[in-house]
RNA sequence: GGAGUCGGCCGGGCAGCCGCCGCCGCAGCAAUGCGGGGGAGGAAAGUCCGGGCUCCGCAGGGCAGGGUGCCAGGUAACGCCUGGGCGGCGCGAGCCGACGGAAAGUGCAACAGAGAGCAGACCGCCGAUGGCCCCGACACGACGUGUCAGGGCACAGGCAAGGGUGAAACGGUGCGGUAAGAGCGCACCGCGAGUCCGGCAACGGACCGGCACGGCAAACCCCACCUGGAGCAAGACCAAAUAGGGAAGGUGUACGGCUCGUCCGUACGACGCGUGGCCCGCGUGCCUUCCGGGUAGGUUGCUGGAGCGCGGCGGUGACGCCGCGCCUAGAGGAAUGGCUGCCGUGGGCGCGCAAGCGUCCGGCACAGAACCCGGCUUACAGGCCGGCUCCCACC
RNA sequence: UGGGGCGUAGCCAAGUGGUAAGGCAGCGGGUUUUGAUCCCGUCAUUCGGUGGUUCGAAUCCAUCCGCCCCAG
């Protein structure tokens, strides 16, 4: 069953910050996400959506949803890693099914990356 | 039926599956699992005001600084609201107004204009009075003087009505008056720190007075009232690792003593650097335990409140009082979502005389709680309810 | 979330009630064989927007918009 409980979260400013430092990066069209591997045997995802990129606090939550539905569904796919994705300028008002496809494009690359995916 | 105006309210609905965040119950050492129940707004926004709460400061009062500004009331408080006054707009219902003081003082007014503040005379008007010139009549006396009547000049002087400048020119209109004019006089309007009456007051009415007192206080200012500073990243509690602070104990060598012990006394400390050694100088102990401050991190503040609903009473109203009932988000890189079906609603297209039916839509506003309230302001697809006004038609 | 600051030509900016300084850049001209330098001229229909006060507003007042900084 694919949920998406705290465990699965960055909480830290420390977890956030190594992610951005280290990480490797995928840039996409609407979206960055910068992700390093970590020893838990599962993913984690923090979200960065910077109100620069994105000015109203609703747009920005509807994008942030948007992301944590598809990482619910798609994180038995995913490799174990820390994953930050952050809100590239321009991203505010797009509409939600080019948003799913941008989403759909960074889980696989993310998934090609790293040859070790978490099985459970 | 149309146009308008004011007030109140909603701002998608119902299901199914999969998720997210608190709360309660049960199980479990725990992670967690199962069940129940809750989970964005009228503006949650802008942060323009006012409070609560917290810390800091503070004897009281005043000054400075800041704010408010017709009057009265409401309120925890307000720059908000209600009622009233005055002014303006509208046929009207209604709407709008930073709306105290310019006679406390100091200032400001570019350019234009004669003159810009108790001013001024450019064009102009007059020239009654005085002056000069022309002419006539009369008297005296002999070509002059005087008196009177008429005409002219614009010299003295008078005037500020009209023209012109300006945003603004020292009350307005009319009549009388005058040489021409002028509040010089009168009527009405305006004005007034006068008197009386009504009103808690703002203010209004009547009478009286006389024409003096221009504008700007969102210029300084005066008057009245209000006002300490910062903000939940406030503040409180627990508290690693590392470094540093304080306290206690222990830890080196030599000699001597005896009750021969991890004992007592005395002396030298020891190590590093500066020169290998000495003197000298500088620097530093090590180990254990405890204490205080305090960082990371965690807990709390954190949601029951000037609360919401209904009813009654008082008040024109804002609002107040009483009774009954209700509990209504509390996250923390930050939940309140995703998919699907049906309905509602809007638009396009097709069929149909029409009602309507079918179909498509990546149509259905503004927008997301972050300590909490009261306001203001700004944004907002569409829709509902009620009061009132005006116009048209008909009975 | 809270606190603070700024907005004047393409850029840097002065001006704080009375015709919007100045510099750089641009454009036109002059000087020079040509260029650089230098000289002259030109460049603000909304002083971020909208209302208001005033005779008059970049300036004073109200409100809205945009940008920047600080506090983890």
């Amino acid at each position: 069953m694919a949920r998406f409980p705290r465990r699965a979260r960055l909480l830290k400013p420390g977890e956030f910050q190594a992610a951005l430092k280290r990480g490797k990066r995928h840039n996409d069209r609407w979206l960055t996400a910068a992700c390093v591997v970590n020893d838990l045997g599962h993913p984690r995802l923090g979200l960065a959506i910077a109100k620069k990129s994105v000015p109203l606090a609703t747009q920005r939550n509807r994008i942030k949803r948007k992301i944590r539905e598809t990482f619910r569904l798609q994180q038995l796919q995913l490799p174990a890693v820390d994953l930050v994705i952050l809100a590239r300028p321009g991203c505010a008002g797009i509409p939600a099914a080019e948003l799913d496809r941008s989403l759909e494009r960074l889980w696989k690359r993310i998934a090609a990356s790293s040859p070790g995916s978490s099985s459970d």
